[in-house]
DNA sequence: GTCTATAAGAAGATAGAC
DNA sequence: GTCTATCTTCTTATAGAC
């Protein structure tokens, strides 16, 4: 059951994921965060011992949310080349903030890759859960090498984040995706085979 | 003519480069660098006034250093193809810093975008350098959209840089270049055509 | 559970002696 | 040109009153 506290708490996580995924992990301060919360500093500490505390649970967070995106593209259809779809739909639903903050996993991975192995090894479990989804799309679909396939569809989706951002432009970004939704349709379905 | 300092200031200049690509900007302090050149912390700011200052020669240094290659590349060769492969040779080679800490382009443009606009503006220019770059080689061999070829081509050099960072894995990075390379391959040589 | 006050240290930056 | 000392502000974090 619920404990006293727990509505501030999330509130808490949620203003740090926007905060995180806005301004980056190490500019943003405890300040911050207790200000959008609306919550004095020291109070903070109550809820979260440690910098990392809050972004262990924020990363949480974003995977809990990553499972539930997962399951309703499963609810929606055993077809898994729509659920791949479903996939690149996401991203150019998400065209306006990839070309202002980057994609949230992958920047987030930049920022902790350079010197934060421990933070980094937690945020790389947000690309697993696609990583492995895509994977079971794909085998499904009987491509040759199935892994490899997601991971370079990831590779794909972050690179055009990437470029995105550093154009500042969506057009680049529904031009990629395109290409994209284009190679997918050319992988003969399942179905058509003996 | 070289002025006295200008010995130091370049010191800096390569210390800042080396410690804003394996830290990230915001997480170097001029303490870092200072130490790193092995002068005391007041005498930095002989040298450079604000940190800003010190990030736009930074920039400047690796743009500098990016013509110098380009210029390299143009010498070595006339045929645009093999211009092309020398891009890709050098994302191969530098395969284990990716791995680790990411491209230093890609993700100083990440971190600047959050919430830097102006210094990601400065940023941008690494960028363009590759872009007009490739644009002229793949006019060269006359694909249809060549500076759309060229931002997917830098798009898919960002995403493997990514995903080479995300997993540390110099293999997938290997993988994914073979891939560039064939298709690379696959456009029609200019000399076989009328 | 909530809040105030404040510590301890690191950050960017300055003044001024040598 | 070089260096010491110092300032202010911000950061993470704690103690303890309410």
């Amino acid at each position: 059951m619920p404990e006293r506290g727990d509505a501030i708490r999330q509130q808490i996580i949620e203003a740090a994921n926007r905060l995180f995924y806005q301004r980056g992990y190490n500019q943003t301060s405890f300040r911050d965060i207790a200000d959008a919360v609306s919550i004095p500093r020291g109070n903070f500490y109550y809820y979260f011992k440690t910098k990392d505390d809050i972004l262990y649970a924020v990363i949480d967070h974003r995977i809990e949310s990553i499972r539930a995106t997962l399951a309703a593209w499963d609810a929606t259809s055993t077809d898994p080349q729509h659920k791949l779809r479903l996939f690149l739909a996401m991203l150019r639903n998400s065209d306006s903030e990839l070309a202002q903050y980057g994609c949230p996993m992958g920047s987030l991975n930049i920022e902790l890759g350079k010197a934060q192995p421990v933070l980094k090894a937690k945020a790389r479990q947000m690309f697993d859960l696609f990583r492995d989804w895509l994977t079971v799309q794909l085998t499904a679909l009987e491509v040759s090498q199935p892994q490899a396939m997601a991971l370079h569809l990831l590779g794909r989706a972050q690179g055009i984040a990437v470029m995105a951002q550093t154009y500042n432009d969506t057009a680049l970004l529904h031009t990629e995706i395109d290409q994209l939704v284009n190679m997918l349709n050319a992988i003969p379905a399942k179905s058509a085979l003996p």
